[in-house]
DNA sequence: TTAAATGCAAATAATTTGCAGCATA
DNA sequence: TATGCTGCAAATTATTTGCATTTAA
């Protein structure tokens, strides 16, 4: 998705655009990295030399707000940002400290305990060596 | 677990311990509220006054290495901490900000994606409306 | 033209670090 | 006594905010 398939995209969900709004989602939405708002501004100030911080975060909250993206508090204590909203959970490899999507959730109706209970969301981690680091190792 | 016990518990798995460690490892074990470090100097300075925000900081990272503690990212994107290390999930409220502890887990090995992946831990945060606030709302 | 977004710089908040003094083995 | 812990203060890092300028409808 280029920038002009993101402005788009944006303005077909009634989200007001700019263009550094668009430059940002079709950043996140083709890398799919789940980026800090740091490593944003160190890639895309490259092609945007006068972005700032402020608006890298401001966008991020305006996004979440409008439903997105979605933001992820991993492991580093870091915010980490996300185009991808369907429910998914996140690998982080401990050694290379890559972040793998995976395609599997929590059937929370079937939880007891959550009976009476109101479930919004569900942000699942789990860290550990991935395939390509085992492979490494041997 | 009083301050004594505390001791006792953490030098029967080899941990050297001090009275502030023990403080704080009391505190953690009984209130089981997930505090942050600011809210476990809060809470103990009244009966530690000299406590300090670095000391809790320190013993949070020992007590994390020596493995007695975990940390939990969640979606305040603050730090918090628990003295119960078994698998379980946390529960989030939106409206009354209690995090419930519930006894659920992924089975991680009936997870085709992870296969030849080598998982170490897994983190799950649910946030909706609890029970109580459900409740309220009639 | 006007309301809202951007970008800079300063402010705030969480966490870490350096180091002097203190406590514990 | 010696090693390592604590507590203060300063430093660092992430995030937020205020405001002047620019942009887009």
């Amino acid at each position: 998705m280029n920038v002009t398939e993101a402005t788009k995209y944006l303005e077909n969900k009634g989200i007001k655009t700019t263009y550094q709004r668009a430059v940002i989602f079709s950043y996140l939405n083709n890398k799919k990295n789940h980026p800090t708002a740091d490593m944003m501004l160190n890639d895309l100030g490259k092609k945007v030399p006068t972005l700032s911080r402020a608006t890298i975060y401001n966008t991020m909250e305006f996004f979440r707000e409008k439903g997105v993206v979605q933001v992820l508090n991993m492991d580093d204590g870091l915010r980490h940002y996300d185009a991808d909203l369907s429910t998914h959970l996140h690998f982080h490899c401990n050694k290379c400290d890559t972040i793998y999507d995976m395609y599997t959730q929590l059937d929370t109706d079937k939880i007891d305990e959550l009976k009476d209970f109101e479930v919004h969301n569900q942000f699942i981690n789990i860290n550990g060596i991935c395939k390509n680091c085992k492979k490494k190792e041997k």
